[in-house]
DNA sequence: CTGTTAGCGCTTTCAC
DNA sequence: GTGAAAGCGCTAACAG
């Protein structure tokens, strides 16, 4: 209600009795114009409440100071967690975040990577959806691509191999040998590295563990915990968090303790694995350093790709193989 | 590796030897062109890969044709959920989502909102950050705020009062009279709503419930079922599934069994709901309706605001009140 | 039906 | 140090 059209640059130079020129290069710190010049320029500037046109920067400069992110499927849980940490790196530099959701969909990806080039996006940061390939060559833009070490392409990511291992590790080392895998996804190259890392340990140490696939929910979790025969493990290992937690809830209700019967660990540290019951060992992912890398990549400041560290977090839903005994109070 | 630069309508024009309005208009449907020549420019427009340079058209029309999102923070759950109904509203009338978090802080929100206007967002969709107001009168933009019925200038949202009525309505018929809510954080309206819908109708039936305010989180949910006493209870109501679902895991750690000894409900119905054990009677909203009238009210197609009703999803962590092995009976 | 013309608000040579 | 002028690519009058 208050506001006319907002002011532009020549209004400041036409009250100020300067050109246009002057007034942009001393708001921009840019030409060389005298400092009580400038001071005047802009007090002024304030004065009027003066605000930047940026459609009209964007055309005359090429560059919107905007970045695309691509997203699998934002409702789904560490998705939302990646997104804040772009986010709050993009802020940094004053850049805005247009958000895209591919909703697990090859051709919506495509579509919004072209959507968002034509927008004008200086880069796109995109986190594959399962299964596809981003051809950065078709992409006029800089395109940093999250996903795993062995992604074509990939700019940043966790090294989710190495968590794998980490996993297998603690869990023989807790005298672990009758190991069940819950695999995640097949066509997921993420949980394809978790689960070889995991395997790779497992083999030099002799153990042949049992592979399930499934989807990487809640749900599915759920659905194996229903239904597979667990009297031959000893320990269950799963590629996500929400498999974990989906399975850990249906084995309970079966009867079965964690850790007591059976050892569970799970992958990505979303905030429910410290909250659930037991609270979950799992790795965890260092999003913000992956988004800052992703981010630097994309703005020109490196032309390296990076795998960072995971951290393998022990909680209480695995413990020391024990001999079988009785004695608990615990009535479920 | 393609593309030199992109193309312009001027290029068309000029292989086509017709005008860019010509061109313009033939792209657009817009103006008079026969039809042979729309034919013919449209061929040569693919034929050069031609798209359209959105900051030059958001400078001459002054429409981005762009909106801004604003969450209090992406890393809560539901959060997404909106912001993906949002998303999908906004794709299917050919806009794109500008997303900003204003990570909980007053600040922030302003901050981000001088920003998104800034940066020439059309229309502005804000989802207030607990305790904070959106001066609406300060916006060059129109805003939808996505709240609570009592929110000043909200213009979508769920009925969360009656919501709260109906988990209270739904308690009190299983016999429950001894009732403790959850009630969230204090500051919040929405939260408040829900809480008075519920104690109405307890007024109305004489019952007095005891209320705990807390974060709406699962932790400090959590919390509250280690510590409080829980005897004198028959029956919690949340005003939050992540409170609700906290305090259950915590309860029964404790031994207590839901529904047997505690009837649980929840409100949002977070995809957590229905997984976790027992399976938790909550509220749902309907995300999509919301988000498709803020979106309807901030493209001028409507100007009232509405209260969207909720449902009473009725799983397994509430059952009737059993009748009590020591004496009380206060028959109604 | 189609072309001409005039900018939107900004940055950027290039003169002075 | 400062100004004049030339557009970025597009659309919207208004002519023809």
């Amino acid at each position: 209600m208050t506001e006319a059209r907002p002011s532009s640059i020549r209004e400041i130079a036409v009250t100020l009795g300067v050109s246009t020129a002057t007034v942009s290069n001393a708001l921009r710190g840019k030409g060389r114009v005298s400092p009580a010049l400038i001071e005047q320029i802009r007090l002024e500037a304030d004065r009027l409440g003066y605000v930047p046109d940026h459609a009209a920067r964007a055309l005359r400069t090429g560059k919107s100071n905007t970045i695309g992110l691509l997203v699998p499927n934002i409702g789904q849980p560490l998705f939302p967690a990646f997104a804040q940490a772009i986010e709050r790196a993009a802020k940094q530099r004053g850049l805005a975040v247009l958000i895209g959701d591919s909703q697990g969909d090859a051709g919506q990806q495509d579509f919004e990577i072209r959507n968002m080039i034509a927008r004008g996006v200086d880069a796109l940061i995109v986190i594959p959806t399962r299964g596809t390939t981003v051809i950065q060559e078709s992409i006029s833009v800089p395109v940093a691509v999250i996903d795993s070490a062995v992604t074509a392409g990939n700019v940043a990511a966790s090294d989710h191999r190495e968590g794998g291992r980490k996993i297998a590790r603690h869990l023989l080392a807790l005298g672990h040998e009758k190991l069940l895998i819950l695999a995640g996804p097949e066509n997921s190259l993420v949980a394809r590295e978790r689960v070889e890392g995991m395997r790779e340990v497992c083999f030099s140490a002799n153990v042949e563990p049992t592979l399930k696939h499934s989807d990487a929910t809640f749900e599915a979790g759920n659905v194996l915990g229903r239904e597979l025969g667990l009297t031959r493990f000893t320990a269950c290992a799963a590629a996500y968090d929400a498999i974990a937690i989906g399975f850990a809830l249906a084995v309970r209700e079966r009867g079965f303790r964690i850790p007591e019967d059976l050892s569970l660990t799970g992958f990505d540290d979303l905030m429910w694995a410290q909250i659930v019951s037991p609270p979950l060992t799992t790795i965890r992912q260092d999003l913000e350093a992956v988004a800052v890398h992703a981010l630097s990549f994309v703005v020109g400041e490196t032309d390296t790709s990076r795998i960072f560290p995971t951290d393998l977090v022990v909680r209480q839903s695995t413990a020391r193989l024990s001999v079988p005994s009785r004695g608990d109070e615990n009535a479920e």
